[in-house]
DNA sequence: GGACGTCACTAGAACGTTCTAGAGCCCGAG
DNA sequence: CTCGGGCTCTAGAACGTTCTAGTGACGTCC
């Protein structure tokens, strides 16, 4: 097998291993390997060389251990939802130009909330950034006292104390795709909500407003929905039952629409041609060109941007202007991406 | 803001800060945290009170320092691959029983493997679980050196020294697929495949293997596939070209198949009345109720569980038993999860 | 020619744990 | 009574870094 010659079998080189092999002082490898100045260009050099020799890597524990910034965020998301790990894979993006790591915790049916939460804690993150948290607002305020705490997706109403809230605005949203539909001349629009989850208050919200704004609100009708295809397939069921149909659904994501889409496919109902859709997140899913589905877009690089800026901000001074510190909130608008699942009602008056 | 008093603001609590407040030795606080024996009844009863007065956390990274163990599992995965997802859910059910941590570390678009691994390496894992690792068997075997490497659903030709194998018997899987179909009395099976992806190379040859059993060599046909909706759409559609359409796809896995499904939804062609398809993976996406998919089903739970008894057994102990450590292979079988897209085919002769 | 800067480098103390020795105590066996 | 052995507990040295406070050496400025 492979082994760096020199170094003590199974032991990993330090920094002490690097100074002895360049001659020079644990102190100065310290400052060679982390680029700050202090150093001769030659010696430098040498320094390097020598730790490449022997397949020197920092240790980042020890590393965080003394300095006592850990420059690592912690990100709690849901293993399952493609709308997290999008916002994710922005999150290491984002990150990673200011300096920071990301650690990650994952939610899943076997390893809740808490669970997820604790690992990152114990892992001495300076802040947490925590996707679509379902936490009750008392337990975000108790970390919120320990270290800055962003939520992202998940309004808090009131504001909890020291928690930032960053999310694409729902209510927004809904509004649009409702505008949408009435521009193309829909009047019996339907939507599919999320529940209890986060952000469904307020699509349901948007939803009733713009119908309303437009007159329609006694055609108004919000159906039971979920988060997963499975939750819009069926309520696709029940609307396939109804006997003057709605034109058009808003479902409250991608995957409960693509669910919609499913289920209407299968009873042969053409979409748009006899009904149109729209989803919302413009996930990886809506941009399969054979789904290819209008859907209400949220900026997820520009999300996870703002998370990491506000978490960032905390850390590095931001002298808690007024007051303590309030928990700022920031709201991105959304944008429609029209695709293929809306046209015109068949029966345009 | 609630911040526990007593605690000089913005540090977090220490071992002995709790031994200050217990009124015993920083030692002895540890010997309590670690729930190690040693400690008397009465006086653990106080270090515990004491430590949750002024809400103490254990500081992982200072614990991981000190002894030298890490107890730290580096897992990469595929953000947008459910088949890991799932997987990794898998490893931390697995992991924590045995005393283990998982790391997790995703790789992305735009995060490459090595910039996953280094993260890992450098967060001091102890061993590294890679799920379908892209990698070349030399950079594998160059890591293998430094620490105990397995690879999921990932087979390595030739073996590769020091890196242990756990992966789904493919060839079987393909084969069983086949066997259903003929059974059901399909003839014109084909197979969309994963090209270059962990597997797929298994699962053609399975396919083939298959056939040629069933006195169906001349009718095997592999179209070429990918691991997305997409590229299942896009097979999928050439199929509906041709004109003695075949009457069962075996696709190279569930999103793949899931692409199929949609592309003959919309081409109005009933699956499985006109056509039958199978996937691989048994997935979330195929138990969905609208979707309801015959698959091949990967025992995902036992992956993961011998995916962490890998590398624990190497971790502990197992004293590399011949020569130095030749990197061992454990195959799982598969097995066939019949739902409603596959049925006899519709002439039977 | 002394005071002062700057530059390259070093010694040694942190950081928050765990671990190794060993100290003090009490109890029962001889 | 003495000895050994078990408990409970403690002091202090690790672990691999970074940071603070230097030490010389060499210029530069009045």
């Amino acid at each position: 097998m492979p082994r760096t010659p020199g170094t003590p079998e199974g032991k990993r080189p330090t920094l002490a291993d690097v100074a002895a092999r360049a001659g020079v002082s644990v102190a100065l490898v310290s400052i060679v390997m982390r680029g700050a100045k202090g150093a001769g260009a030659a010696t430098r050099e040498r320094v390097l060389e020598a730790a490449r020799e022997i397949g020197y890597r920092p240790d980042a524990r020890a590393r965080l251990l003394r300095s006592n910034r850990s420059r690592l965020l912690g990100v709690q998301f849901g293993l399952q939802q493609p709308f997290h790990t999008d916002l994710v894979e922005g999150l290491y993006a984002a990150a990673e130009p200011v300096g920071y790591q990301i650690a990650l915790s994952a939610v899943a049916p076997s390893r809740g909330e808490r669970h997820a939460v604790e690992a990152l804690l114990g892992d001495r993150c300076e802040a947490l950034i925590l996707l679509g948290p379902q936490a009750p607002a008392a337990r975000l305020a108790e970390l919120a006292a320990q270290l800055p705490v962003v939520s992202v997706a998940r309004r808090l109403r009131p504001a909890v104390p020291g928690v930032d809230v960053i999310r694409t605005d729902d209510d927004e949203g809904a509004r649009r795709a409702v505008d949408h539909l009435v521009a193309l001349g829909h009047r019996d629009i339907v939507h599919i909500d999320g529940g209890r989850a986060p952000g469904a208050a307020d699509r349901r919200r948007g939803y009733r407003t713009a119908m309303n704004r437009h007159g329609l609100a006694d055609r108004a009708r919000v159906l039971p929905g979920g988060l997963t295809e499975e939750d819009g397939a069926a309520a696709a069921r029940t609307l396939l039952g109804d006997d003057p149909r709605p034109t058009a659904v808003v479902a409250f994501n991608d995957r409960c629409a693509t669910g919609v889409l499913d289920a209407f496919l299968r009873a042969r109902v053409p979409v748009p041609d006899e009904i149109s859709v729209v989803g919302f997140d413009d996930s990886h899913l809506a941009r399969l060109a054979h789904i290819d589905l209008t859907t209400v877009g949220q900026d997820i690089r520009r999300l996870a941007d703002l998370a990491v800026g506000r978490a960032v901000a905390r850390l590095e001074g931001e002298p808690t202007p007024d007051g303590e510190s309030s928990g700022k909130e920031t709201v991105i608008a959304p944008h429609l991406v029209t695709r293929s699942t809306t046209a015109p009602p068949r029966n345009t008056p």
